[in-house]
RNA sequence: GCGGGUGUGGCGGAACUGGUAGACGCGCUAGGUUUAGGUCCUAGUGGCCGCAAGGCCGUGGGGGUUCGAGUCCCUUCGCCCGCACCA
């Protein structure tokens, strides 16, 4: 029995798209445009399953866009600035650029054997001059139009390594590499003003209606814009005031503490003569800059010694703490708290022993009995021991406070964003760097467009601590363009995110001299279709977002969303293995006669963990280019879009593959040993088919209309369930007389055209092989005749008391008082009734009876 | 901790807007063909009871709304993603 051959059919076809320029894309005249764009792949060195997923199904909406006759334009790049690169060559001493190039051209060939849809002459790279040239002038136009600045900012800062820490550095408080404890360090950072763009950013989200909603709730909740008051409370004894934000000012009464941020610059004030204070202000400092540990924490303050005098009633003191759960970077830094009315405050206040006044009574509680334990009251409900706001609403209790607030010029309403404004600045070698310098006598000063681009120094070092162009003995000094001072070139570089935040539109015109072409962006941005990781729900795609606002301010674009669908697809997990010596790659680990898994090398026992997210730093990756070798690219393809559909995490695993590639099989044999003789390529399709053929028409026309629409919604688990049937209904087709031929014949190539766009290697092959030429790309989307859709009868489930009891199976439509009464003498029926009367039957036609008793 | 998801047979999952739970596949069981075989074909496959007809139970747990709940509401548990310097 012949077998399909995978590597050689699949290599064929990949050749004849590349000769013939299959996946060029086309010039646009007046056709409709299709932009499918998958996020593009940080260079890790070889690629894995996560990628193999979303570049597949970005693939099959791209096929399928170009069979229903779209101009479609679908490229492909690479990340390829960022940390891994310097880390490779700290730790092998390989150049990054060598380091990250030699990936690229590994992943690009392992991405050509997956066999999609590229017009590789838009590659675009990150690290290319070519690319971060334009950065570098897009930056200077944030910088003229004052939506890049220079700001202090805390980091993580190693001081063995004497270099600045991602988070994912910082393991329990200490560097990664060096083990030394990590303390916060202020630098002077480049920022971009995302923030001036908060509510243009919020306003955008329900126009993005082929976003998932949980996406843009997402960013609805980063962005977090929250209406309240910032209040001043006055220092007793000092002449200036303490300024909180608050959206609570209608629980004023209740304010039994003030407290401030251990960054604050009260608290660093006041520690500069209290040693224990500025002990705990270091101590604090210890948790590192991420939100999460910070709020995990345990609550915990430091009392000043220092009183703030209540608004409404001077009389009233209040302590200030400086307490490790008050942000610097959200609102003033700065609260008052109302341990009755906010869980964190109660906490707070039952650990320091302070004041717990309810000022907030329940609806449905009298006055009397409301006590707060151990629960703090959030809802709604009328004022009480609160002077003049007694009896009010929350709501007008906040009106009321704010409007005396106001009068007596103690405080203002104010608007605050949790969102902060993005620190671009990057203490390392391997990025764009940002084009300008520091002069002696004039300060900052751009570098001149005209002596663009800053080119990054290929002659770097990887033996000494820190940022190496800190360190460069020449690229770093330099003349000042403006008054010829000595004057050094900035160091820093900018954060990946920046590179990737237009690169989309790059794509549009790749060998543009500006930045951006007017005309090619108009052609063909937005993205219709953007696919990427769940995981960039938020950071990545507000990022975008943002860019394209600055980017029209400095009219670089004409749109503000880059982005009109998006598919956010679940991550590729697999299980963690390691060692003593740390994390292990699946192809590492075996299982030993007792079960148990170890080292393949030495048999050492292997530490199990949990099924995560695929990443390199885990190395719980599994590697394609096996699958692909051993099985073709087609049956990967087909097993990654077979099971879950697109939005779910996926638990990667071997067994599958196996009945993927059976299948493949099974689908060349229908074509190379067909079971019926296949009729005549053009013969004509008899007008009286019936019986069995029949019923395979009209499986392969509603295999048309079920398919199509399943990849218009990106259910392809659902499609490939969908072509399998088909196939499942051809493989058991037995009529050969002369319609029995033509039928069949339909059926096969309408099964090979809806399989096209997951399975293309052979679906070519197959095309071919039933007489077509190729491409079957060039062939239109087939479509369904409505007519053989239809149903005459459908089954209707008959229930008591809503139990099913039976089904009948009537025309469709059907008279509802015949089907009542048929339903109603069906034994089953009347053996449930048992004799009871009928309450009412609720009929659903074409759907369900259901007779209550 | 906060925000967003998710949970259905032995496994991956299907079920459109509240209307026959388990499509399709993997695995497993039995039979057949050819062969030395992992090939291929046929049948079966949620659990319990039953010779059978059939019955009862069943969508993480608990509660509720409804003639009817995997689907809606409340509550609870597990897991996944993000939390601003990984990409």
């Amino acid at each position: 029995m012949a077998r399909y051959n995978a590597q050689e059919t699949e290599k064929k076809w990949q050749t004849f798209w590349d000769e013939n320029a299959i996946f060029a894309t086309p010039a646009r005249c007046n056709d409709e445009k299709y932009y499918i764009l998958e996020m593009f792949p940080y260079p890790s060195g070889r690629i894995h399953m996560g990628h193999v997923r979303v570049y597949t199904l970005g693939d099959v909406i791209a096929r399928y866009k170009k069979a229903q006759g779209l101009d479609v334009l679908h490229p492909m790049g690479w990340d390829a600035f960022g940390m891994p690169a310097e880390n490779a060559a700290i730790e092998q001493g390989v150049h990054p650029s060598k380091w990250t190039w030699d990936n690229i051209a590994t992943m690009r060939r392992q991405l050509r054997s997956m066999g999609l849809s590229y017009d590789w002459s838009r590659e675009i790279a990150t690290c290319s001059p070519d690319y971060y040239q334009h950065e570098q002038t897009m930056f200077l136009d944030l910088l003229e139009a004052d939506l890049a600045y220079r700001k202090e900012s805390s980091v993580n800062w190693d001081p063995v390594d004497n270099t600045v820490l991602a988070n994912e550095q910082v393991i329990d408080g200490r560097g990664w590499r060096s083990g030394a404890l990590v303390e916060q360090r202020l630098l002077p950072q480049w920022m971009f003003r995302i923030t001036a763009y908060a509510d243009e950013l919020l306003e955008g989200l329900p126009t993005l209606d082929q976003w998932p909603e949980s996406v843009r709730t997402m960013q609805e909740n980063w962005i977090g814009r929250s209406e309240g008051m910032q209040i001043n409370f006055s220092l007793k004894g000092r002449d200036d005031h303490l300024t909180i934000f608050t959206t609570r000012h209608d629980t004023l009464f209740g304010a039994s503490f003030c407290a401030i941020a251990p960054d604050h610059p009260l608290a660093k004030e006041l520690a500069s003569n209290n040693p224990k204070l500025a002990n705990f202000i270091d101590e604090c400092s210890q948790l590192g800059t991420t939100e999460a540990a910070l709020e995990k924490a345990d609550k915990v303050g430091f009392d000043t010694g220092l009183v703030a005098l209540h608004p409404f009633n001077r009389k009233r003191e209040l302590i200030v703490f400086v307490a490790n759960f008050v942000l610097m970077n959200y609102g003033t830094g700065a609260i008052f708290g109302c341990p009755g009315h906010d869980q964190r405050d109660l906490d707070f206040a039952r650990k320091y022993g302070l004041d717990v006044l309810p000022v907030v009574c329940p609806h449905s509680c009298a006055e009397s009995e409301f006590i707060v334990t151990d629960k703090a009251f959030t809802g709604d409900g009328r004022l009480i021991n609160s002077e003049f706001l007694n009896g009010l609403s929350v709501k007008d209790a906040q009106s009321a406070a704010a409007e005396r607030l106001v009068q007596e010029n103690q405080g203002a309403t104010h608007t605050t964003y949790r969102l902060r404004d993005w620190a671009v600045s990057r203490q390392r070698y391997w990025g764009c760097p940002i084009p300008v310098l520091h002069c002696q006598e004039c300060g900052i000063v751009p570098v001149p467009r005209n002596e663009l681009p800053v080119l990054l120094p290929e002659d770097v070092e990887f033996d000494k601590p820190g940022n190496p162009l800190e360190l460069h003995p020449t690229w770093k000094f330099i003349r000042c363009p403006r008054c010829g001072s000595p004057a050094v070139r900035e160091t820093d570089t900018f954060d990946t995110f920046v590179d990737s935040s237009w690169y989309f539109c790059r794509y549009a015109c790749p060998d543009a001299e500006t930045p951006l072409d007017a005309h090619a962006l108009n052609a063909w941005l937005p993205v219709d279709q953007y696919v990427g990781g769940i995981e960039h729900a938020i950071l990545h795609l507000l990022y975008s977002r943002f860019f394209m606002r600055a980017m029209r301010a400095c009219g670089h674009v004409e749109f503000d969303e880059p982005f009109t669908g998006l598919l956010a697809q679940g991550m590729v997990c697999h299980e963690t293995y390691s060692d003593a010596k740390g994390w292990l790659f699946p192809e590492e680990v075996e299982p030993s006669q007792g079960g148990a898994l170890v080292r393949r090398d030495n048999q050492a026992p292997v530490i199990v963990g949990r099924s995560e997210s695929m990443s390199k730093s885990k190395k719980n990756v599994v590697d394609p280019e096996t699958i692909i070798g051993t099985y073709g690219a087609d049956t990967a393809r087909l097993f990654i879009l077979s099971d879950s559909p697109p939005e779910r995490d996926i638990e990667w695993s071997e067994s599958g593959i196996d009945g993927a590639s059976r299948f493949l099989q099974r689908l060349w044999r229908m074509v190379n040993e067909p079971r019926v003789p296949l009729a005549a390529k053009d013969a004509p399709m008899p007008n009286n088919v019936e019986g069995p053929s029949l019923v395979l028409r009209r499986e392969t026309h509603r295999a048309i209309s079920d398919v199509t629409n399943d990849i218009e919604k990106f259910r392809f688990n659902r499609a490939v369930a969908r072509i399998r049937e088909l196939a499942n209904m051809i493989a058991g087709f037995e009529c050969d007389d002369e319609c029995g031929s033509r039928v069949v014949r339909e059926a096969l190539e309408t099964l090979v055209q809806l399989m096209g766009p997951m399975m293309p290697h052979i679906a070519e092959e197959m095309w071919q092989m039933l007489g077509y030429e190729p491409s079957i790309l060039n062939y239109p989307w087939p479509k369904p005749d409505v007519g053989l859709i239809a149903t005459e009868t459908v089954t209707v489930a008959v229930q008591v008391n809503g139990k099913l009891r039976t089904t009948l199976t009537l025309r469709v439509d059907a008279d509802q008082g015949a089907a009542k009464s048929q339903a109603l003498a069906e034994p089953s029926v009347v053996a449930s009734i048992r004799g009871r009367d009928i309450r009412k039957i609720i009929i659903v036609p074409n759907r369900v009876i259901n007779v209550v008793v």
